[in-house]
DNA sequence: TATGAATGAGACTTCATTCAT
DNA sequence: GATGAATGAAGTCTCATTCAT
């Protein structure tokens, strides 16, 4: 394998296990040696890969927002109605979260919360502009296809995403009585609605 | 004043204004030095009140709840239709967002974000009882007067606050292209719609 | 009771809940707030008694000094055989250890070893002289009535209080296999043997 | 030098350093930059070395153990009277105190007093287990030849440590008024007498 | 005499980062 | 590229002592 594929290898390899860590214990309890720990690799080498530790948290924001934001363009480009997309969105953000919970966490304990650390370099969501994006796509096309009511898009969002966020969080902490899964029907009607642009007769 | 009195007023002083300080700047950035400077107090002083960083976080945490759940409780007691307790909702979470922003932020910035900080004494959520309470009461009213469709209380919980909460996220971010205030009747609907027992045609 | 009576008396009651709580845990590691609480006493006014730890400490010595030079004086004035005075003395220093385990532990925890604290005030061993004194007494009564051989009374000393401290101090930390008061006869034995004038074969 | 050797080499300078500073001042008034200082070192490499002040002390009584065990067992081995044995143990043990008094002083200021410090991990005197187990070959070795008198080791050991570590407390002290040299045979005298199987004419 | 809140120096420990090998 | 010992600033917490009440 030539050289350079072997750096961005490696790369790789410390972008996922870092972005565990610090999903598991949060930005400022993983120290640089534990992240080098549990790679098997030294300090010191760590920084020939990135060149400090806030450094190698906005990468894993981007890198995560990327695989995270690919997942929801799959269901963006499916040809099913409007309210499957919303329930696709949850089944896939409530799997992600079961399978790789360190996609979600990341961004729920790392990214929303030091925002100190991605100040600069992450200015007005850079660093998760992939996921903003397909959301973006999502409610925008519903509301040409006029399925959607036409709203801000600041609402529309944290209207899909914060559910989505507190769902997950409530699973994290086991306070939960059933399956995270089991929630996908509920929550996905509560979206579908609040979204929709069929009449409400009080609304 | 009786010397009783006097440390209670001093206890709610550095309360208050360790609230401010972590939710400006996160728990792990603000030291204790920080907090006893801003009190124009000395740091041993501090630990004559909280016998630790973690046991003052938790009981900050208590005392915002406290207050926050009683602005709740207050439309809780009103008598207006239940699209209006939501407006109500909405309207005072972002002025408290909006006049006291250590409120929401503690909760967001701090609770939310280091679990390992609340793991001891605030199981299952005690720590912001009183909010959960408020809320749980606002919903269960309204699905028994048949108002709000009949749903597990966490879906119908983080439909709720979750919007909220990424709303004042957003606000504090800088990236909305209108005052916070503006977008109270937008999220309203989506939150009426989403909770409504009203009958969505496709749904 | 007259002021005077009434300050003598609780001086004496915190010489001796201190004195407790030093042998106990170490001086460095009982704090003047300790001290007072175990007292229910104010830790200002502790200092209405005694103007600094340091000089707590040296009191105590005096006072826990005094008193066991004064069971070991008791002994002094029987009119047995000197191999009973030393047997004695053996029994008298287990049964303090054992039913006032602050006299000599104060000693073997506080004062034999926090030198920095006894340092002024207590040279030449001012602190510890009745004590002292007493064993001289035995010793060189011993050697006037040319019972012990005579010798230097720094060894001699040290022949008997060395042994004394060191079982104490095993059974202190439970190492013994037997109950202390088990160990008199043996102990007794040897200290007589050391002591005692008799010829000795290879002697 | 190969890193691994540089290493272990530093580990027992700082070993030795720390060893000094702790017999002369007491655990509780060493403090970590004093340490450091005294290596011309910093205070955070320290902890590459000893996870804790606690951990650091321990391996110093383990390796001062190691030191004067050895020293003691040359004597053992010895083909020489048991008399001579015991006069070459306390010219041994004051030549020690004398040379290298951190050895004994360690063990008389720091091991011996502050308890807490080696409650976990030196159970039941495991660290100095190096030289009580040369003293046990001592006495049982007297007592299989019929030399000393049979008795138990708790009385023989302090018997025997008792009074030397007395005597180097009083020369530390500075209250002899020989030097410690001129100890040695009235001292082993009181010994050997009062271990020997020797008739004793009163006993 | 009695109280206990207040002080502030100083203790132990952590950790991002560097750099000689 | 890889190592890990070394740095030193900074963090949390402790505690003898004082003093206004």
């Amino acid at each position: 394998m030539p050289r350079q594929a072997l750096k961005e290898r490696n790369r790789m390899r410390i972008i996922r296990t870092a972005c565990k860590l610090f999903a598991e214990k949060g930005y400022y309890n993983t120290t640089i040696p534990d992240i080098a720990q549990a790679l098997g690799m030294s300090v010191g080498n760590l920084y020939n890969y990135f060149e400090s530790k806030e450094e190698l948290a906005k990468e894993i924001m981007l890198t995560t927002s990327r695989i995270v934001g690919e997942r929801i363009k799959v269901i963006n480009e499916k040809n099913i109605p409007f309210k499957e997309k919303l329930r696709e969105l949850v089944r896939s953000f409530f799997e992600i979260a079961l399978k790789e919970p360190e996609l979600i966490n990341y961004f729920l304990r790392v990214f929303l919360v030091n925002r100190e650390v991605f100040r600069e370099g992450c200015e007005g969501f850079t660093c998760v502009g992939d996921v903003v994006t397909e959301i973006m796509v999502l409610v925008s096309d519903g509301v040409e296809k006029g399925v959607f009511r036409n709203q801000s898009f600041f609402t529309a969002f944290t209207t899909v995403m914060g559910p989505l966020g507190g769902m997950v969080f409530l699973n994290n902490e086991g306070v939960l009585d059933k399956p995270l899964m089991d929630y996908v029907d509920e929550l996905t009607e509560n979206l579908w609605r609040a979204l929709s642009a069929e009449p409400s007769v009080n609304g």
